[in-house]
DNA sequence: CCAATATTCTTGAGAAAGTCAACGATTATT
DNA sequence: AATAATCGTTGACTTTCTCAAGAATATTGG
């Protein structure tokens, strides 16, 4: 959880809302993540999850499975912390690792029928957590929201 | 720094992009804040700050100072991690702690003149490191998703 | 006023996450 | 064939997170 206990997104009365910080987008940003995956790590609990494994789960259960050096790329993690992960989903029964018959020293992660179960439960629980922590914005918003972070985070592809 | 040493935003071809993860709105925040405080910390490390430490230092830099407790609540920190931020930026001489007249259980953090010549060096590398981080968006999107981004992190208040 | 309760900062401990360098196995390059 | 590069893995280390408890100060209810 987080060190914020009011459930309300909206905290109260805030004397440094006028603070040039509250301008600055990477604070935003970072600010908006903590409280997002505080939301989705409560969501994600009772399905034994958080967000990192969902974020590999959810991937593994995609359509072209991702590679461990993929997923480290894709998620802005240092390949070492993918083996954690991965070993973690993995003693549960929930992904496995292939090697990629193109090139024997990748492997490939994929989802478990398990796996692929949990998966769909823990998009609803993510889903949910979205709700939470973006309730003061409009599905209109979201989607321009959403639109603007993809564009961000990947840069003008396609 | 991170794992991803490409300074290019655009990390290439990512066949995951198809994946469901990339249109989670929770995912490409998080993602979106690993670059930018990668890119925040690379361009702050030369004035030997991080983007926690410039948060704080910003914040006490600001107008209405605040009280370890407001900034606990505003960065979404733990109170013991503003000890230890304050401790940092104290014994550097940038920060002082005052104790609060209305309230002699809290402290005021705030600048001192040295504290407050590094800040606008600081505010300058922040908004470079933005530019690297945003570069794929243009000024009318980064105000839009300023706005959006506020409402979403302290809900609807003007 | 006084006792009980709450809040603020602080400390400390342990868990989780991030960072970095090295290794064996495999592939690519020359 | 030899050299260099890449992928997953391990291990060590630092930083960040999370929680519980304590001292000082404020607030509340009798």
């Amino acid at each position: 959880m987080a060190r914020n206990d009011s459930t309300a997104a909206t905290p109260g009365a805030n004397r440094l809302l006028v603070s040039d910080l509250a301008q600055d987008l990477s604070f935003l940003v970072a600010r908006l993540r903590s409280q997002g995956s505080a939301a989705a790590n409560t969501r994600l609990a009772p399905l034994g999850l958080k967000v990192r494994s969902y974020s590999v789960l959810s991937l593994a259960c995609g359509d072209p499975a991702p590679t461990q050096r993929e997923l480290a790329e894709f998620l802005w993690l240092d390949p070492s912390q993918i083996v954690a992960l991965v070993d973690g989903l993995e003693g549960g029964g929930l992904v496995h690792r292939e090697t990629d018959p193109s090139d024997r020293r990748s492997k490939l992660v994929v989802g478990t029928p398990r796996g692929r179960e949990l998966c769909a439960r823990a998009r609803a629980a993510a889903s949910a957590a979205e709700d939470d922590s973006l309730r003061a914005l409009g599905a209109a918003e979201r989607a321009t929201l959403r639109a603007l972070l993809a564009r961000a985070a990947f840069g003008p592809e396609d």
